[in-house]
RNA sequence: GCGCCCUUAGCUCAGUUGGAUAGAGCAACAGCCUUCUAAGCUGUGGGUCGGUGGUUCGAGUCCACCAGGGCGCGCCA
């Protein structure tokens, strides 16, 4: 067929107008090219795109916007694309597109399949995505998941846009919570080979008390019972003796938990390729080898920092530390690396394992982090500064808490009071898929409410239904097709080569319109590490379909089918079919599963 | 006290990195099913974008100050 197939049709208009616009001003320089932007018109009575061209460059060029933008639209005039140029408002490029430009976007969509989107911005750049990186304390939970879903979309949508991305995830596993963990699976392990302690008299002898009280731990005391019998209880062992049996449960308990960790994230179909251990950088000695090199650099010293202006703590002393300057670094203090009791701080070896991920080639780290931690980015980026010499990059996206709410009612969220949402109980109640979209409906730096009556709903206002019914309406409509015809003359290779010069009614054009903003909507979305515009994206390009199918309500000469006009239905399922292609583009983005019909 | 994030329609939220008359959904009202799925669609009303200044061709978007909300602030992770 004669469509000249685009990847990108707004990236090949912007080649255009950059082209005119350097007939026009030869000597335009280029950092001025570069904010010129070919984008949607806000209003279809506009035409199809809108340029800020000759507004970006009039300053440059010494001429009034609105005289550019006459001379610009005079250039672009009868293009091979362009039907139609003309200038308004304050100096905008209003362009109208002829019907094959437009229509070209389709047999594009239907021969990349799901790759149709796929972009070179990242230039292959190595990327690192770290994400949940929880303690292996306990079960996921739901504070757990945003960031879950949030970092594996961003990771996907990076990958999407051109970067080397790794998804990983660093264990928590060296430090006094791990510690506590041991004691508590301890207890667990005591009541299977049958202590004649009450919980009471077993967590006053805890140093620092017994934590972690959840059911989850007792497969755990079961599984140590079965492999050690009452070893770790007698032979000199016991509770006044941690040190004979500390190191085995607390390996045994990390392993259960980081597997257990490892099957919630599945059941979120969220699988990260690398998983790092605090205690292996601990144990190798890279966290001290770390510091060493950070001395080497100057970078260390001992001394004793002021207490924060207004809020004392009760119990501040002055006391020298070893400090790392983060403040050459652009941070508001230096930092503590080593506590009181001469073992590493968090930061420390959050500090090597930083540098392990540079060492391993990573230009550009993102750590997707909980809201709770943004005053720890500062001196996370100047530690990434000072480790690289300034090579790499650290970027935090920081997730905001999310409310359960069940019938307008808050749910609570307390481990002791154990009413606590745990991932599995809610991927079990609501499913993963909502799960999953739910979390990308919201910007991640805001608040959400996370609704569970609302997500199952099957109205208009829950977009993973809207978007669901959208993909399932259109591989309804395919099937249809598929009868009329024949599978092999209804698969999208066979509809990429079908005329389509009868897509002319308006709700189709809009429909186009939308696939065709799919790549820069992708692209704008990494740029920003803005996963949830995907989510938008889907919600807008479905609310386009659902108006389309209804036109069919209004007139039968408007639905897709129609019997004895082969021509025309074939182009309209080309529409349909590179619309359900980019629901599925879009819905990979997310890790949701497309539905095929609704049930 | 200091730092970071937030404040957009009655409610929940978008706003294409500075563009044209600020948009959706819910709620309210009025319409559309002999049908490719009405679990949907169409229309109406609803705004000093927290406030005041500033930057410029142009500000919800950038800067300064103020008000309100959230998070954090040495040896927790």
């Amino acid at each position: 067929m004669g469509y000249v197939l685009m990847t990108d049709l707004f990236a090949h208009l912007r080649m255009r107008v950059l082209d005119a616009l350097h007939r026009i001003l030869p000597d335009l320089p280029d950092d001025i090219a570069a904010r010129v932007e070919v984008s949607p018109a806000r209003d279809p009575a506009h035409g199809d795109m809108a340029t800020n061209a000759a507004m970006v460059a009039a300053k440059a060029a010494r001429r009034k916007p609105a005289d550019l933008a006459a001379a610009l639209a005079e250039a672009l005039r009868d293009g091979p694309e362009i039907a139609e140029a003309a200038a308004a408002g304050p100096g905008f490029v209003n362009l109208r597109l002829r019907a094959h430009a437009l229509h070209a976007v389709l047999p594009a969509i239907l021969q990349a399949g799901t790759a149709y989107g796929d972009g070179t911005r990242g230039g292959n750049l190595a990327v690192n995505v770290e994400y949940v990186s929880a303690n292996p304390t306990g079960p996921l939970h739901i504070g757990h998941c945003r960031g879950a879903v949030v970092g594996d979309a961003l990771a996907n949508l990076l990958a999407k846009t051109g970067y080397a991305v790794t998804k990983e995830y660093y264990i928590n596993d060296a430090g006094a919570q791990v510690t506590a963990l041991a004691w508590a699976a301890y207890w667990r392990y005591l009541q299977a080979i049958g202590t004649a302690l009450s919980e009471e008299e077993f967590a006053a002898e805890v140093p620092g008390g017994l934590q972690y009280r959840g059911e989850y731990l007792i497969p755990v005391g079961a599984e140590l019972a079965a492999a050690h019998g009452p070893a770790l209880a007698t032979a000199g062992g016991g509770i006044a003796a941690p040190e004979r049996w500390i190191d085995i449960v607390r390996d045994h308990t990390i392993a259960a938990m980081m597997r257990a960790v490892r099957e919630d994230l599945a059941a979120l179909g969220v699988a990260q390729d690398v998983f790092t251990s605090e205690r292996a950088l601990v144990e190798t000695g890279a966290a001290d080898a770390l510091i060493e090199r950070l001395r080497g650099d100057g970078l260390i010293y001992e001394g004793v920092l002021e207490p924060p202006k207004g809020k004392t703590p009760d119990d501040w002393e002055p006391r020298p530390q070893t400090l790392f300057r983060a403040t050459q670094f652009g941070d508001d203090v230096d930092r503590p690396l080593r506590k009181s009791d001469g073992s590493n701080t968090y930061f420390t070896n959050d500090i090597a394992y930083h540098a392990d991920k540079i060492d391993r080639g990573f230009a550009l780290l993102i750590d997707v982090l909980g809201a709770d931690h943004g005053g720890y980015v500062s001196r996370l980026k100047a530690a990434v500064a000072a480790v690289s010499h300034g090579g790499a990059a650290l970027e935090a996206v920081l997730c905001q808490i999310v409310h359960v709410m069940r019938a307008g009612q808050p749910v609570r969220m307390s481990k002791r009071a154990g009413s606590y949402v745990t991932l599995r109980d809610l991927i079990d109640e609501v499913g993963r898929d909502a799960v999953r979209f739910t979390m990308l409906t919201r910007k991640a730096d805001a608040q959400m409410e996370f609704d569970l009556d609302a997500v199952v709903a099957q109205t208009r206002d829950n977009p993973v239904f809207y978007v669901q019914y959208a993909h399932a309406r259109c591989r309804s409509v395919l099937r249809a097709g598929a009868e009329m015809f024949s599978p092999a003359a209804t698969a999208d290779a066979a509809l990429a080569e079908v005329p389509l010069d009868s897509l002319t009614a308006e709700p189709e054009l809009a429909v186009i319109r939308r696939l065709a903003s799919w790549p820069r909507t992708v692209e704008a979305a990494a740029l920003a590490r803005e996963p949830h515009r995907i989510a938008f994206f889907l919600y807008d390009l479905a609310a386009d379909f659902h108006m389309l199918w209804n036109r069919g309500k209004d007139d039968a000469a408007l639905r897709f089918l129609q019997a004895g006009r082969s021509g025309e239905t074939l182009a309209r399922l080309a529409l349909v079919a590179a619309t359900a292609v980019v629901i599925r583009s879009g819905l990979a983005v997310m890790g949701v599963a497309p539905v095929e019909e609704m049930r």
